[in-house]
Formats: C-alpha cells, structure tokens, sequence
DNA sequence: AAGCTAATGTTTAGCTTGTCAACATCAAAA
DNA sequence: TTTTGATGTTGACAAGCTAAACATTAGCTT
C-alpha cells in the first residue's frame, strides 16, 4: 500500500477523498480550502500545491460526484438487458442517487463557473444518450427526435430529483416520492 | 416622493432593490453584506439593523426574484381564458423567465437553508396549483391526480430550463431551445 | 416646547478565509 | 554528492462577516 512519505504520499488524492466525505455529508458548504486543509493536517497554502485555487478545488469534487453518479448509472443500466429497460433504469438510478445522496448531488450540480478540466469520463450524459441511440436503433425513437428526447428526459428526471430533495418539495405531505410515477409519465413523452 | 431622512428613508428597501439589481446582472455572485452596504452607500454593520445575518438578506433577496417570477406567471396566466392554455401558459412564463433573466433565476432557487420567514405572497406554486385545479374542474385531471401532475409539470419545466440557462446544457450546437416542444411534451404527461 | 426612547447608522475591532511571497525540506536524477 | 523540482510551512495581507459600544435622529409624551 502506498505510504506518507511527505504527509500523505498523495495529498492530492486525500483532499478529493475528504472532499467527496464533506459533500456526502453537507453538499458544497464545507468545501473551503482551509477547512479540507486542516480535515487532511496540512497548511492551506499546501493545497495550492495541487489546484490553483479553492474554486477549482470544488470544481474537482464536483466532477468526483459527478462521476460517481455515472458510475452508479452505467452499473444500473448494465444489468438491464432491454433497451426500453436500460433506458428506464437510467432515470431511476439518477433519481435514486439524488435522494440517496442529496449531499454529493447537490455538489455535484453546483454552480460551477470553472468548468471541469479533466475529462468528464463515463458521463451521465453520456449513459443516458447511449440508452436513447439504443431505443432509436430499436426503432422506438425518430433518429431527428434524439436530442429533443434527451433534453426532455434529462429535464424531467434533474428537475424531479432537485424538487424532491429540496427541503420544500412539491408534496405538503411529505409523501413517499412516487419515482416509478414519473417514469412512467417521462416515458409517454418518448 | 420618499426622502432620505436618516441616510435613505428605507435602507431595507434599497438594499433589497439594489439586491436584485446585483442578482439580475450576476446571480447570486455579489450579494454579499459588504457589496450591497457599498452601493447603497452605507456601512456594513447597518444592515443588520434590518436583516439578522447576510445569510437571510440573501434569501430576502431570493425570494424577491421568486415573487418576481410569480408576478409574470401570474400575468401570463391572467392572459388566457381556456384552462389547458392557462395551465401551459405557466409552463411557458417559467421557462422564459429562467432564459430571460438567467441571474434572478439562479438567485431565486439558489440553495438556501434560510428558509423565507415572510409569507410568499402570490406563489409560483400556487398558480401552478391553481391552473392544475382548474383542469380538474374540468375533468381533465384526476382529483387523485392533482399532486402528482402538479410535481411532474413543475418537474420539468424547472429541470428544463435549468438545463437551457446552465453553461453546459444538453445542446452541444446551443441550438435555439423548443420551449412548445417540451410543453407539448409535458402535456402528454397530462 | 423639553425630553425620553426606540430606531437607525457609524466606528472599532476580532475572527475566519483565501491567497501571495519567501523559506524549508524531501526525493530523485545527474 | 550536488543539483533540482516537488511539496509543505510560516508570515503577512486583504476582504468579508459580525459583535460591542457609541452617536444621532425621529417620534412620541408630557
């Protein structure tokens, strides 16, 4: 296993790790350069050894949610065998995810001005646009319509999730949200 | 007209206009206590005698960009006679008001823990409901239905237009956004 | 009109953050 | 071994939020 020769052998590394902890926990609040700083025992100032600025640091993390967030997709969609199926378990798993992890989805969504410089690896764009090339070679969906149909499933499932988990939902009630209900509903509109 | 007795007659108003003077040009970005006492010519400390912390000046100011967003749906609504033309007409006012003014928009939903202690007079929900209402008057939804329809359409048009005003929207040409192609959409789901 | 009181601003100052510059140290190559 | 680049630390400064104490004004009260 790797060791801490300087500190840690890779603070870089441990900073993402604690950062990803912080946003499960508490979504982007805790995510300054000072506090990730002193979770991981260093100076701030050791941070700039490995980002630019503390922006970019959170930027970093948020792609990190991000692509766990495609990571839980692409295992949803792999164990589904139908394309009409993979394509459902697309939206299930994204919407699964943001109420599972409100913290790491709402980090993952935020605001990001710095857009993220590495390479967005298996996307959840990417898995969503595979499982609708899929319904299209199926014949189920216009190949002129796949834009349209993405734009509208990815509106439908982010919007419902965002909705959801925010402390002010749409459902006075609190009621259990009804996940296969809007699946259902999103999957007319294809 | 209002004089300036003290230094404005009505601080708390002028750092709320000036709030989303700063919120329609730059989101949520520069609605910090230090800016805003700036503009307005005053110092930091004098707005705590009328919001208890930055943090609830903030959510005053998101509110007000939210009231905002109801006043137009509200408008729109008051425009149309035909129940299902009411009911999209909501959509509509949503979206182009989350492309129109992208600042007040971010600023409006912007994550805030600080719930708004004011009473949100005219709500977009609430004309939301209210259209949704009127359709089941007449017969066009389900009384059971009321609640889910009302998360759906909200669903989607907020992820929608979340998506359509984001930097990195689900448009790799940044096409012209179809916003009749996702009310009829929608719609279906009705 | 004189004066008390609450409302509204200001000044001072402390604490927290983000970040620059200069310095220290370790690690690996020459 | 010496040089050098990578990695951390210390010190310092500016900016922002906010508490405490003080100043002034507006409106009543008498």
């Amino acid at each position: 296993m790797k060791k801490k020769s300087y500190h840690h052998g890779n603070l870089e590394e441990a900073l993402l790790k604690v950062g990803m902890k912080e946003a499960r926990a508490s979504g982007s609040r805790n995510l300054g350069v000072t506090h990730l700083a002193k979770l991981v025992d260093v100076t701030p100032m050791a941070v700039y050894r490995h980002f630019p600025s503390g922006e970019n640091l959170k930027a970093a993390i948020s792609q990190q949610a991000r692509e766990e967030l495609a990571r839980r997709m692409a295992s949803a969609v792999a164990k589904e065998t139908d394309v009409k199926r993979k394509f459902m378990a697309t939206g299930r798993e994204y919407i699964r995810f943001g109420l599972e992890e409100p913290g790491l989805f709402s980090a993952a969504f935020l605001d990001c001005s710095e857009l993220p410089n590495r390479e967005d690896n298996p996307s959840a764009r990417g898995i969503l646009h595979d499982a609708i090339l899929d319904l299209c070679n199926e014949g189920l969906v216009e190949p002129k319509e796949v834009q349209a149909v993405a734009h509208f499933a990815w509106s439908i499932v982010h919007g419902f999730t965002m909705l959801a988990g925010s402390d002010d939902p749409y459902r006075p009630s609190a009621r259990p949200v009804d996940i296969e209900g809007v699946l259902e509903r999103a999957w007319l509109g294809v």
